[in-house]
DNA sequence: CCTGACCGATACCTCCAGGGCATCGGTCCC
DNA sequence: GGGACCGATGCCCTGGAGGTATCGGTCAGG
């Protein structure tokens, strides 16, 4: 099989239409239609169920949409590590790419950046800053050597992990709302909070859910529509060294717990990397 | 990039010769040649410094040589559980590959097999015999769903493991042997006796490494050869059930302790697999 | 019930890139 | 210095990927 074809069928799966996969892809429908079914055909297994309305995946369909996102992040991966392995050689030397949540884990990174610098034979760690949840897309296709994510909430399937903290949640409120009266609330009383609906997380594919709550990208962000008294966020404890006036943080006794891991792609052979990693363990 | 690019490489890679990897891949050389260097361009990196004597891989190549193999074994598996799954709908239904070394966890695996057959919900498993060192790439390659392997011998990185066992180490050999009289040895006094060489597995590429030994491709066949006073083998501890007449088992007090481990691709999705763990773990 | 919109499949054509053959240029060994 | 070896280059050809036009089937609306 080639990526080629693999990056069709995952077009056309995601969007379950052939024109919109075609227009996605850049090519016109009916090439897309033949590959499709000569995919089909090679396989021996019937992925889409189409009628002239509607396109369904089947079983089969869904096991390789799955396999092939996995497939494609690996030759993704392959060719980002191999620029970065040459751009090492050329020039700059050998350096890092830490990917983190935008705003999270702030006093983490510090302290792990700090005590990284300070070992013998550290290289320059490049922080990628992106959204919640993408880390370990970033990981899975080379765009990034190591990550820290939060348990449960990010998907660490696939990836070599190492815990760092766990810590309990708190909710954050604009100062003077009638919550922050309290020592402590649980989940329940932050559903349905008339005057603070929770934001918004983009999808995946970019799109935001539908809901009353405001759009948010990244915690500075969303911090700042806290203390504007337009939401409320539940976030790790640590996020209370961020806190400027206007915000104030109540323990959530009943929230997860949330670990922050150090992770990084499971057959990485960076001396870096696991230097970092070792360093991290050690904070 | 195209997995037929990656191929190319990998097959110019481990040859370091374009003529015996053209050979190898059924084109000739002259294409490959292009299609190497179309590649370096498109990646903006040397991956091979060639010479007309000589072929070296550069920093750059033994990255993109490690990530392409991670990524052709994706693709393959992509192919592969997209097969299976259409088999299990449209005929004889889900099933499971389990794949092991040949005459490795005997008994181990038949309780396993045993309890998983008694749960409900169990499906046919299907027993996958390999040489050593192969359930990994069997478990990669998407030709096996679940396998039992040993630490420290077997590769697991990438994959998903639980521990099911943990035993020392015994040397077989043929009975009579002097060796056969103590109570326990060292490694030490394995090596170089004289009448006993060591077996030699085969290789990745499927040749064997040089040396006096016997060539072996599974327990079974070694254990014979030790029997015949060709060879002795020093193996986990459970092999004992194995040993039929004219075979001593003699304990290593510092071989390394082996774990046998059940194994899966990470982000397998399979319930029968996921069953199947559970069941193994129980034990 | 009919018409138009929609959508995937098919027919047919074009064109380029992947592959083969012949040969070159450089290196090493006898 | 001649020959063997090896990767690169030039040139040609063919298969297949992609485009356009169109078909056939389904559904909604009048």
């Amino acid at each position: 099989m080639e990526t080629r074809e693999l990056r069709y069928f995952v077009a056309v799966a995601e969007e379950l239409h052939f024109g919109r996969a075609a227009t996605r892809l850049g090519i016109a429908q009916p090439p897309l239609s033949r590959a499709i079914s000569q995919l089909e055909r090679r396989l021996g297994a019937v992925l889409l169920e189409r009628t002239s309305r509607s396109v369904r995946l089947t079983g089969a369909g869904a096991v390789l949409l799955h396999e092939a996102r996995a497939a494609l992040d690996a030759v993704e991966a392959a060719e980002h590590r191999t620029r970065r392995a040459a751009a090492a050689t050329a020039g700059g030397g050998p350096a890092v790419v830490l990917a983190t949540k935008a705003g999270a884990s702030g006093e983490l990174l510090a302290k792990l950046l700090d005590a990284f610098a300070a070992e013998p034979g550290a290289v320059p760690v490049d922080v990628l800053l992106c959204g919640p949840g993408q880390q370990g897309r970033l990981l899975r296709s080379g765009r990034a050597d190591v990550a820290l994510l939060h348990r449960p909430f990010d998907d660490t399937t696939g990836l070599d992990t190492e815990e760092l903290l766990t810590e309990g949640q708190v909710v954050v409120l604009p100062a003077g709302h009638e919550l922050t009266l309290r020592a402590s609330v649980h989940l329940a009383d932050l559903t349905d909070v008339p005057d603070l609906p929770p934001p918004r997380w983009p999808l995946p594919d970019g799109t935001y859910p539908p809901g009353p709550g405001p759009e948010v990208l990244d915690h500075t962000q969303l911090l700042q529509l806290v203390s504007l008294g337009r939401t409320l966020v539940v976030l790790p404890e640590s996020v209370r060294a961020q806190l400027r006036e206007g915000l104030v943080a109540v323990p959530v006794v009943d929230a997860p717990a949330v670990t922050t891991v150090i992770a990084w792609p499971p057959h990485s052979r960076s001396r870096a990397v696991a230097d970092l990693v070792r360093t991290a363990v050690r904070l």
